[in-house]
DNA sequence: ACCTGAACACCGTTCAAGT
DNA sequence: ACCTGAACACCGTTCAAGT
């Protein structure tokens, strides 16, 4: 397309809007992650979109709002990665399991967004229709479906969330030395198990799950 | 005591603080409980202690701090209310789940504070130190006790954080009702289920603990 | 030792006004 | 329709000063 063209094509339409919703919601995914949930305001966000912060408004009716709009494309993401389908109920929980804790590690400073905020945006519904189709096809009731739904799904959260609050624990580390059984025992919760221990009580879980399906 | 003796006793000790770490600590709780965490501010919380805002510095180094110590308070409150002494350790931990969900129904507002700080405080620590001794009394191995009370904790986290995003999640019915399948696994995830879902999934970490154990 | 008060550098949001 | 700019009612924290 030649400059002429795009001359053309912009003049005609009186002029298109530098923002859109879709810009905000990412860019203020990338201000959260360079510099915390904390730090995020919609004045350093108006900074970063080259506008004034009360444009957004225009597009957003609250700074509530716009992170609700956040958690959905990251919720969407994960339905996305794990796309359950041709494997079997367990091992696509399992899978889903796996990339919302990704999550986590991926966007360590908005996962408490997620992990607070109610579940219950177009994304993640959208998400859970498939992964609950799923279930019906594999003849899982619907009361079994919420259950293992509901127990997986908080325990991965409360384990991201663990995770993540573990950042910088170290500097605790004199204080517990006073407790004996909690030294000893923590060896066992420190990062370089993480990955063991998520997967322990995901296996707990998932075992369960697969003896009663069958 | 007379009001002479009270007299004599105050006006030699140069006249005590109106303030303690205690009386600043309590006074956060309450305001969080009654206005929440967004509202909550140093600002409020002076003008409910009855001084300026900047006179709680002199105790706390920062807001964070302070809570630090409201989350301390409800933690050791935990562990004093599920005292594991006589049971065994699956039960223990089953006593101690139920107070720590009971803690996030009592006081929703600051729950959120627990689930996202680090868990490495002083009375934390001590009411860890008396768990991990129970375990320890039973043959429980350090790693067995780890990986269960992670489990255990993260799960019940997940649970808790998930019961309180659902308050006021009615406004989402209208949505969720384009999803066939949401809407009707749904059922099953909503308030009056609470305590069904939580006793399921913690039944199920629970007896695999009770056949590791064996 | 314990607390005040002014000040600094921020917030989210409303609202009238501009183009 | 889309965005600006001033204004309002807040924040957490520093710092000098008071008692």
């Amino acid at each position: 397309m030649t400059a002429a063209a795009v001359e053309k094509r912009t003049s005609k339409r009186k002029k298109p809007p530098s923002l859109t919703r879709e810009r905000i919601r990412s860019e203020a995914l990338k201000l959260i992650d360079a510099e915390g949930l904390e730090a995020f305001s919609t004045r350093k966000l108006g900074a970063a979109l080259g506008c004034e912060a009360m444009a957004i408004y225009w597009y957003y009716p609250s700074k509530e709002a716009l992170l609700d709009a956040v958690v959905d494309e990251l919720m969407s993401r994960v339905g996305r990665v794990a796309a359950p389908e041709a494997t079997d109920w367990v091992e696509a929980l399992r899978e889903i399991a796996r990339a919302y804790r990704g999550l986590a590690h991926k966007h360590p400073n908005a996962f408490p967004l997620i992990a607070t905020r109610r579940f219950a945006t177009e994304g993640t519904f959208a998400f859970l229709e498939r992964l609950f189709e799923l279930a019906q096809r594999q003849g899982i009731d619907d009361r079994t479906t919420a259950r293992f739904f509901r127990a997986v799904s908080a325990y991965c959260s409360g384990i991201a969330l663990n995770e993540l609050a573990a950042r910088g624990e170290e500097a605790d580390r004199e204080v517990r030395a006073r407790f004996k059984r909690v030294s000893s025992v923590s060896r066992w919760l420190e990062p370089a198990h993480f990955d063991d221990l998520f997967e322990f009580g995901l296996g707990v879980l998932l075992d369960a799950l697969a003896r009663s399906v069958r």
